[in-house]
DNA sequence: GCCAACGTTGGC
DNA sequence: GCCAACGTTGGC
């Protein structure tokens, strides 16, 4: 079992959009990270938890639970020449870009806020809340994640 | 809306 | 392979 945290833009998809759909399923598209898109394709696996992270928002922070519920596979956003995540470079036969499906497990009883993750030394290697990161996905230990549900 | 941090691109 | 220019992310 693994853990992870992905970022999303509440704008475009926050976790009541996930949790509207009716499998609580969606897929994880858009991503064009290299660094994102190896730990999607590579070592994500099915049942492994994710803190699903609000950014570029009012309150940015952590405000659910989903979990992994298809592996890596292509991006089928990038073939579309309409779609603005489209890419000329990725094509079915050899795809550039990623992605995985999440399904919605529960909201946290509260937004645990950035501003609060970034206060706690036990967090202090958290991808997350290093100086200038910008990784959408990211790996979160078992330690750091039975700390931040404990905050909750 | 500003801007710091960082990734990508492309000329040389 | 260097590095300046540019685009994006995302907190504030």
């Amino acid at each position: 079992m693994q853990y992870w945290l992905m970022k999303s833009e509440p704008d475009t998809f926050s976790i009541d959009d996930l949790c509207r759909r009716p499998s609580g399923t969606e897929h994880w598209d858009g991503v064009r990270n290299y660094q994102a898109r190896n730990m999607m394709r590579d070592q994500m696996r099915l049942g492994d938890q994710v803190l699903f992270y609000h950014s570029n928002c009012a309150e940015p922070g952590i405000v659910g639970i989903m979990e992994v519920a298809r592996e890596g596979y292509p991006d089928f956003l990038a073939f579309d020449p309409k779609d603005p995540h489209f890419d000329p470079q990725s094509t079915p036969a050899n795809p550039r870009w990623f992605m995985v499906d999440v399904k919605y497990v529960r909201h946290l009883p509260r937004t645990i806020t950035l501003r609060e993750l970034k206060e706690k030394s036990e967090l202090a290697d958290l991808a997350l809340v290093r100086r200038g990161n910008r990784l959408s996905i990211m790996p979160v230990s078992k330690a750091q994640w039975d700390f931040i549900l404990s905050l909750a």
